[in-house]
RNA sequence: GAGGGUGUAGCUCAGUCGGUAGAGCAACGGACUUUUAAUCCGUAGGUCCAGGGUUCGAGCCCCUGCACCCUCACCA
């Protein structure tokens, strides 16, 4: 009967063959299927930007501005016969991005094409550029990196559109391309495939270059206050800073184990002995534990030190930072996330710890006994647990999850907090705050700690109830004799870049402020 | 680490009671010079995550493994 379809046919409609033998027309037109470099280029914003210029001139030499053509129901053909014969001008642009839509309507194809600022549409014409022109643009496929020169105009039904005149060729995209509508929903090729993700999905690239502005945002604010940026190490050979287990790696010349940081902290301070009185750090650190929406083994953080202050001024200088970093990507004060209204307009709450305790659970906090008995309703087990590391569990179980914030919660109980200072009329309490929005730790701040001796016998002291890896009092004997040198009085803060992130632009999952987050490798599983 | 969910065409997803594998988009051929996820006609495209088992027969049921997602734990 009728042939069976053979093997080349096949390959014909194999997406990645097809574009591959539209490269390879594309070379016979003596065109390099790579293209080269494009100048004068106009972004897409500026195109927009430029959209006044376009005017009716007529043959009589009178020139007009378009009306609204997005008007319901507005006839353009109409309004150009009313008007008298002449013809649309503009200015004359150049862009380059990204087919991510094509309509072709036989000797006219409309191409909808992204750069990183935006999506704009290009007209083709067969009579407008021509049979060579139009033989390159019956080989776009989607995804292919293409650019045209052409007048700025509108088309009948009011879209902004490039005229082409001249068309370049930049880039074949290889594979196929994903859902033109759709995009790539698959979180885990989301992920693994980041620039498939950042080229076809909408608002991926805006939500990164957000970061951008937000960490640049941050740095300004620093910047202006008289903050020195500095780059600390990140491979350590003690792991402190932070109650967090560390990764482990190792030096082969020196055949000595080592440690990714875990904090900025202990040498930043280090630096303010050594009278770098108002330090900064943007900086990656690495914990290796448990993966969730809201962890990533490796993250962001922003750590600060400012010599003469205390918490108070970083409570000051942290409203400060988000405040500008909203300005930084606009959209106001009052933003959604998850299904919550947050209004970040400063000044953000302040309670003590002490007081949520006590309205959350009843219990006088400083009444061991009764925070014991507490507990106990909570089946938290207590045995051989000092009294803050109940309390402190019991904080995070009843109180945490119900801050909505952003709030800051002021005045710790001390002994959680070894590299913090006491306040002067309570030693059980340390001067530290930590700022919460929706349940979320975003910042943690303290009057830092400059007694060497106090830091060293806190170092020496592992609180019961705390495996060493777990305590954020792992004893660093240069740091101790840093600060016996002198520290002077300080305040220092801590914020989670990524967190921030999340919360300013709605992502719920940590991965999607992260350009690349950790995976296992491709093909694991097999 | 524990529990739950998902895995089917290049992409996004259906798939009934266990009985020959489906759609839209993308691709390929054709029509169309102001379209908007263009439309219309036609064609092709499958290791149903992997391995094992039950069955006359498995995309579907059972077991094991892998990956991702969610919740919890650790943590920020």
């Amino acid at each position: 009967m009728n042939e069976l379809p053979n093997s080349t046919e096949n390959d014909a409609k194999d997406p990645r063959v097809a574009r591959r033998e539209k490269m390879r027309q594309i070379e016979e037109q003596g065109l390099d299927p790579w293209g080269s470099r494009f100048d004068d280029r106009s972004l897409v914003s500026e195109c927009r930007d430029r959209q006044t210029e376009i005017q009716w001139t007529r043959e009589d030499g009178n020139a007009i501005p378009l009306p609204d053509l997005t008007t319901e129901g507005f006839d353009f053909r109409q309004w150009k016969s009313d008007n008298g014969p002449g013809e649309q001008t503009g200015p004359t642009v150049r862009v380059a991005g990204r087919i991510m839509l094509s309509r072709d309507k036989g000797k006219l194809i409309f191409l909808t094409l992204r750069d990183w600022t935006g999506e704009i549409q290009i007209f083709i014409g067969k009579n407008q550029v021509g049979d060579d022109g139009f033989a390159l643009a019956k080989l776009f496929d989607l995804g292919d990196l293409v650019a045209a020169e052409g007048r700025l105009g509108m088309t009948n039904t009011g879209e902004l559109t490039v005229f082409a005149s001249r068309l370049y060729f930049h880039a074949k995209m290889l594979e196929p391309a994903p859902d033109k509508h759709a995009g790539l929903t698959n979180t885990d090729l989301r992920q693994r495939m980041r620039y498939a993700d950042l080229a076809f999905n909408d608002g991926v690239i805006q939500t990164f270059l957000d970061r951008t502005k937000i960490v640049k945002s941050i740095r300004h604010t620093l910047d202006q206050d008289g903050f020195c940026e500095v780059e600390g190490p990140t491979l350590h050979t003690v792991a402190g800073g932070a109650a967090a287990r560390p990764f482990a790696t190792h030096h082969n010349a020196l055949d000595m184990p080592l440690t990714m940081r875990i904090a900025l902290e202990l040498h930043l301070k280090r630096l303010m002995v050594g009278g770098m009185e108002r330090v900064y750090e943007v900086g990656r650190v690495y914990r290796n534990e448990g993966i969730s929406p809201r962890h990533n083994p490796e993250f962001t953080m922003l750590e600060c030190y400012q010599a003469y202050g205390d918490y108070r001024s970083m409570m000051d200088l942290t409203e400060r930072l988000i405040v500008d970093a909203i300005d930084a990507i606009g959209g106001g004060y009052i933003r959604e996330f998850d299904g919550n209204t947050i209004d970040f307009t400063p000044p953000f709450k302040r309670a003590s710890y002490a007081d949520l305790f006590h309205e959350a659970t009843g219990v006088n906090p400083a009444d061991d006994q009764a925070v014991l008995d507490y507990a106990k309703t909570l089946h938290i087990t207590t045995d051989g647990k000092h009294p803050d590391v109940i309390r402190n569990e019991i904080f995070e179980e009843k109180v945490e999850d119900t801050l909505t914030g952003p709030i800051f919660v002021i005045d710790y109980p001390a002994s959680i907090c070894p590299l913090t200072k006491r306040k002067q009329d309570n030693p059980a309490i340390a001067e530290r705050f930590e700022l919460f929005i929706l349940g979320m730790e975003l910042a943690n701040a303290y009057t830092e700690l400059n007694d060497p001796d106090l830091q060293e016998k806190l170092f020496k002291t592992q609180l019961e109830g705390l495996e060493e890896e777990d305590s954020m009092a792992k004893m660093d004997h240069d740091f101790v004799r840093a600060l016996r040198y002198a520290m002077p009085p300080a305040g220092g803060l801590g914020l989670g870049i990524d967190r921030l992130v999340m919360l300013l632009t709605g992502k719920k999952s940590i991965r999607d402020v992260i350009l690349f987050p950790l995976l296992r490798p491709e093909g694991s599983g097999s």
